[in-house]
DNA sequence: CGCGTAAACAACAACGGTTGCGAACAAGCA
DNA sequence: TGCTTGTTCGCAACCGTTGTTGTTTACGCG
């Protein structure tokens, strides 16, 4: 993530203004190495400016990814994660408590032309999908108790 | 996917009843190759079944996923898609349409111990963006005139 | 073959994350 | 300082999905 000030200049040569809540959440992103929600960030820039609302939040954190400055990552947590780090790079899941890791390899994973099927991709992402170091220490029932059965229960 | 009778003696199997809806449900899912959404599953059986709600397709597509029969994906097209192949695969998304396209690839890509942070992962999910043959013959915009802005317009 | 009971169904409400909207407000500039 | 235009914020709406509940149905048993 670049610095607020480099930020700064980047949003004003888009012909956008600077402002309080903008710097705030420029100050916030830039002293993560996370992988925030917009609740998140909304939580962090709020300790220093509680009025700031969570729509400008979101809004903020769509211009940043429209300019490429934030990459928007879908990895079924629920919410968008926010990825302060824009090089090319993989993430680690975890499927209990939503924590993201990166990771850095570089592959090179061909689509066979045969499979592609006409479409033209990009770069391949690749996700892995398991347990971070907390939530494998504990025993595998951290909330319930042990229902046992289907997630949906009738009457 | 397996056969409508196969998933019947699966379902029974496990104490579950067997229901016209559930039977209306299994083959339409039967006849796609496809990754389907609920509502798309819905939208097929509502042609035979016009009374069936969509909430009894949740229902049973959730069930199905529970048992294994079925791979419910996040690929960030906005809705859980439902994945009647349950082989190890990856994935072509098509970022104006939503298309999905199966990638069987047998690509072993390890997870650095270094960079894995005591995270006990699985098999990788990759998935590459990109557009189907469809939406790239169109020109960029399908149904868009050209706003070449932010998507959140201000007043 | 008919009952009783547990399971499944349909309809509707609620939920969580995100965006649309419009009035009040504040940057930037002359 | 005054003006113009972009920004903020609160609230409502939206979308996909799940909770709830009264009614209907499947199916084991007599
Ligand atoms: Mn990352
Ligand atoms: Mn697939
Ligand atoms: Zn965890
Ligand atoms: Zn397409």
């Amino acid at each position: 993530m670049r610095s607020p000030d480099e930020l700064t200049t980047a949003f004003r040569a888009q012909g956008l203004k600077m402002t309080p809540q903008r710097q705030a959440i420029f100050r916030a992103l830039h002293q993560t190495t996370d992988h925030p929600t917009a609740e998140s960030v909304y939580a962090m820039v709020s300790a220093d400016m509680p009025s700031i609302s969570l729509r400008t939040v979101y809004q903020t954190l769509n211009d940043l990814t429209t300019m490429g400055e934030l990459v928007a990552l879908d990895l079924g947590t629920g919410s968008t994660r926010f990825d302060p780090t824009a090089d090319d790079h993989h993430h680690l899941v975890c499927v209990a408590c939503g924590a993201v890791h990166d990771l850095f390899l570089d592959v090179q994973v061909a689509v066979p032309a045969a499979q592609a099927a006409g479409f033209s991709v990009g770069r391949p992402e690749i996700t892995w999908r398991g347990m971070c170091p907390s939530c494998s220490d504990r025993p595998p029932a951290p909330q319930t108790e042990q229902p046992a059965q289907r997630e949906e229960t009738n009457a």
